[in-house]
DNA sequence: CATGAATGAGAGTTCATTCAT
DNA sequence: TATGAATGAACTCTCATTCAT
């Protein structure tokens, strides 16, 4: 488990890395093992440091999975894929743009983000760090089918309440495990889950192709 | 001592009850809290009985999360589905009857099959009973996959295991529970879900109602 | 729910040899190293069980400290004190029975109370308990100081509050302790105690020997 | 490598402060959260300054304890008090001045007095210390009792060991501290204290007033 | 069949303390 | 001198589980 070389890999570390192996290691172990059954002791080992040190420079065991999702929380692509979003005024290519931006961001961050939601009953704290993580791209989407509305050509009877949750059955956390879990690419998963999401949103009879 | 031959069926019964309560102490128990964070003692005190008794009358943690889905295996709902599905040639009827099927069976299952699946990884047990529950599923939606292929009419390109992927995607468990969780009511749910499914599997020009 | 009514008195009379042992064991180690030196596991080993038998027997380490004041709260010596002092309207018999009937008390009871109010600000729950030990022994001792006053035959200017308070100072826990922490034994330093407080508290005139 | 045979006399004086604020920290928190519970974390937040200042600049745990109660320990008041004392030959007067001289050291020791005794089993270095503490005391009242002795007026049968512990039951951490918990000021306390001490060893024809 | 008592294993966490800067 | 990082060692307590009744 521990791949240790014969220095201690830690000491000479600064302590921003230790806390960055730390995570790592719990992530990982987390994703495989889940929340319940995996020990700090574990993660110590799998981070080649102290068990108390996971204590010291990350905090208590809710803490690692809160760290978890923190890193990285401003996400470049999802800054990007908004500002391209406003720009256009196609809703074809609004979805498309979703999906793409949600896909990069799922990309890097799904096994993260899975994590935190499958565990978020195992402490009040990762519950709430699991809604905030929600929140937070329920939000964006929700800004998404705000520009939808905005920019028309959507079938009739949409409401903006409706395009979101529409939004999120395409491009939220489980849409993207269950097309990943069929075994197809990024690219697939994304292409079809555009493709299914403009059938359910767009007139038909707009911007045909 | 005399093994005595007959059984008590007042004894039996009573012994039944309390299988049953407290199976059901631990459904409501697990779904509230996770299986994780809920203990024998907590599920033996919410049914009213020893500690001791949870084991003697249904087994250990895991038994607890396994008997849970246990029952009601053999459900009418299903039987009644494949037959009607085996009887239709119309895609769309099928579809329908699909989406009609899985919405009963899940209205009396959700919360069991949840709870089983979120604690896949809590324990072996629970993982293969998890793996045995979701194969159950997926096989009955693959053997209606067969057969739209069967009865034709389906876009260009779409293979059996195809069309049972896209199966799963509208009417796997993450598709109602995340449908459910809009708010909308099991008859919106699964006729949007049906809908959905209908455009992403049906060729545009066949059998128009 | 399923309150059955048989119960196996050897098995209960087990549990509470157990739970004496135990409890014993506590007060011993408590007396020796101190509450927060003790650890439960040596408690555990002196008692001969299982680190969690203290748990399930006694409960938690400030459980251990109240159960052992818990035992033998009421006093048949102290009751017996209190109808003696009643019937008697002599100041000196009074104080008399009052040195001999907190003696007999301390005699049982000193190393129990001793570590109890050495250890009040280990634990608020036992702050409570200790608080409620000396509650006791205060209110018994204000019910003398009301007895004195009534009989009569007192220092001037002694309200019941000051009589009280010198009883509490030469009948209280530091009293005797200091008392038999010289090596006197307990009828020499009841004897002393009696003849001090006499001498604070009856006016030098009254039914000399 | 030179060995600097100088000091600089302003570092010194800043450690000497960083010391001094630690061991007051210390010496409130001891008081109010007792030894046990209070952490050398707690400490050193309260003083100001990082852990292992407290362990550069004081010692361990065990030091704090036994540095705070080592300042002033030569008591210009204790001092004083012996040399009066050795110049009188009235017993009621030495007792007079014991009263007045304890309480004046107690007024500004008892704190650190109290915290150190209720705190001896927590090591044995602080026993030690404690001791220590005691001993100093009790051989002053030693000196005492010796004076009263050879001044003579006492009651009959008293040695001059019975007259120290008699000095010490008035005079001693616990009876100060018993007055003072009743509220009484250190001069109506040390009046009564002197009073009662006074009839308990001074032959009642002698000198009187 | 159901139970109360007792247990073994292990978890998370806190603490006093040292190392290197 | 003062410090942040890291650690080893306990400790309390919870849990799932078995034994004897």
């Amino acid at each position: 488990m521990a791949e240790r070389d014969y220095r201690s890999p830690v000491r000479e570390r600064h302590a921003e890395d230790t806390r960055r192996t730390i995570v790592e290691a719990a992530t990982a172990l987390f994703a495989e093992r889940g929340y319940g059954r995996t020990s700090v002791a574990a993660v110590a080992a799998a981070a080649g440091v102290a068990v108390n040190t996971v204590y010291t420079s990350v905090g208590g065991k809710p803490a690692l999975l809160i760290a978890l999702v923190e890193e990285g929380v401003t996400d470049e692509a999802a800054v990007e894929t908004d500002r391209l979003v406003a720009a256009s005024d196609d809703p074809r290519e609004i979805i498309r743009l979703v999906a793409e931006g949600t896909g990069k961001v799922r990309r890097r961050r799904q096994r993260a983000l899975a994590v935190l939601l499958d565990n978020r009953d195992a402490d009040p704290d990762v519950a709430a760090a699991a809604d905030a993580a929600l929140r937070g791209i329920r939000d964006r989407l929700g800004v998404v089918a705000a520009r939808l509305v905005e920019v028309g050509g959507l079938r009739e009877g949409l409401s903006r309440k409706k395009v979101e949750q529409i939004l999120w059955f395409y491009f939220g956390i489980e849409a993207w495990r269950t097309a990943r879990g069929f075994g197809w690419s990024w690219a697939e998963a994304g292409g079809w889950l555009a493709e299914q999401a403009t059938q359910a949103l767009v007139s038909a009879g707009v911007t045909p192709r």
